[in-house]
DNA sequence: GTTAGCATGTAAGGAGTTACATGATTTT
DNA sequence: AAAATCATGTAACTCCTTACATGCTAAC
């Protein structure tokens, strides 16, 4: 319906240009990052590393954290296996910092909900003026859906039941909800950041 | 991430389920009823119609609506192509009526918006305590997802930039409004239908 | 006569989901 | 000693997306 390919690239690039992480920890700064409705599978997540490290965008560090405790080393020590707790730690490229960039100021994806907010995540790496950007075309788009649901229920209202009217008109809502936020990001984008403006008072 | 498989037959089904339709107007009537946010594209609907046409859930008939003007009518005759304006036709079976039922009461995949809003389109199908179960469902999820809104930001403010922090805190007012939305809808649902009460005043 | 809308599909490709599979370490 | 959490992955499956491909009909 709506969701396309490739939506982790962006995020796992942006945390580990912060710092070198392995898959478990990505995951869950992913989450405490995105907030609970973004639920990153292990299936979806290794997959997207192991695309990442094929394309060079980054490399794989293994690690292995010696056990703690040394009476216990000698136990599966004549093996070689087994060999404490392995990590695989991934770091990102000077060619992973450059196609992080190029995704996050791409606009032709940035409209719908979930990509836009996988940006707004990493908003700080953006220019000024490449913010605004995202956030016209994002308002733009949400501008759109709402006439198109205006339209639609000028032509379908007396078709639809209660219950499919009160979700159309809740959906609306909701997107007069983002559009607001988003003007209120807009501005806050335009305001001077520096001057912080005291009681402006004469 | 959130999304999974199947969206499209419940809601074909129940479009089915009231007349029968070609490819072409189901889009129509799946955007009309659905709003613009879901826009179902020709390599999802048909491979869809395909689908449930193999599990016996609906019929096809070919339908071909002659040339009005009877004057062109033999410009192809003689190859037996091109018969007028040709259609497909679906038709649900009883077969599609049960599995249609049998999705819309299922509670397991209620809980996510997309699903969730599929079956509220077609709710006038249920009884009122399967209606309230499923909104309940529904409210418990969404609570259960705002206290991890709230736990996670109790752990991660800190750490998380302004425009990261702005998108969580929206998100979460989208989910209190969503929850909001689901009491009306709870309210609506246990209040008596038939008696239509007038200013009560003694 | 040309554009816009009606109408049906296929093909290639990539991606996500669930479930499976295994093992180490820390905490209770 | 058991449970929880850390840690990494694979496999099968199904689906969606985009682009391609074709042709009819109504309206301007």
């Amino acid at each position: 319906m709506k969701k396309q390919a490739g939506m982790l690239e962006l995020p796992v690039l942006g945390l580990l240009k912060e710092r070198s992480m392995h898959g478990y920890e990505l995951r869950k700064q992913l989450s405490a990052m995105l907030g609970p409705f973004w639920q990153v599978s292990w299936g979806s997540l290794y997959p997207a590393l192991r695309r990442l490290a094929k394309s060079e965008a980054v490399v794989v560090e293994p690690v292995v954290k010696p056990r703690r405790s040394n009476r216990e080393t000698k136990q599966k020590q004549a093996t070689g296996l087994s060999p404490g707790r392995r990590k695989t730690v991934y770091r990102i490229t000077p060619k992973g910092e450059e196609m992080f960039l190029a995704m996050l100021e791409e606009s032709a994806h940035a409209v719908d909900a979930d990509h836009f907010t996988l940006k707004l995540a990493f908003f700080r790496y953006l220019q000024p003026e490449a913010r605004l950007m995202l956030l016209e075309r994002r308002r733009a788009y949400l501008t759109e859906k709402l006439a198109q649901f205006r339209n639609n229920l000028r032509e379908y209202r007396e078709r639809i039941d209660s219950y499919t009217l009160s979700m159309q008109n809740h959906s609306m809502a909701a997107t007069e909800s983002d559009i607001a936020w988003i003007d209120e990001l807009i501005t806050q984008e335009r305001a001077p950041k520096d001057v912080r403006p005291e009681i402006s008072n004469a």
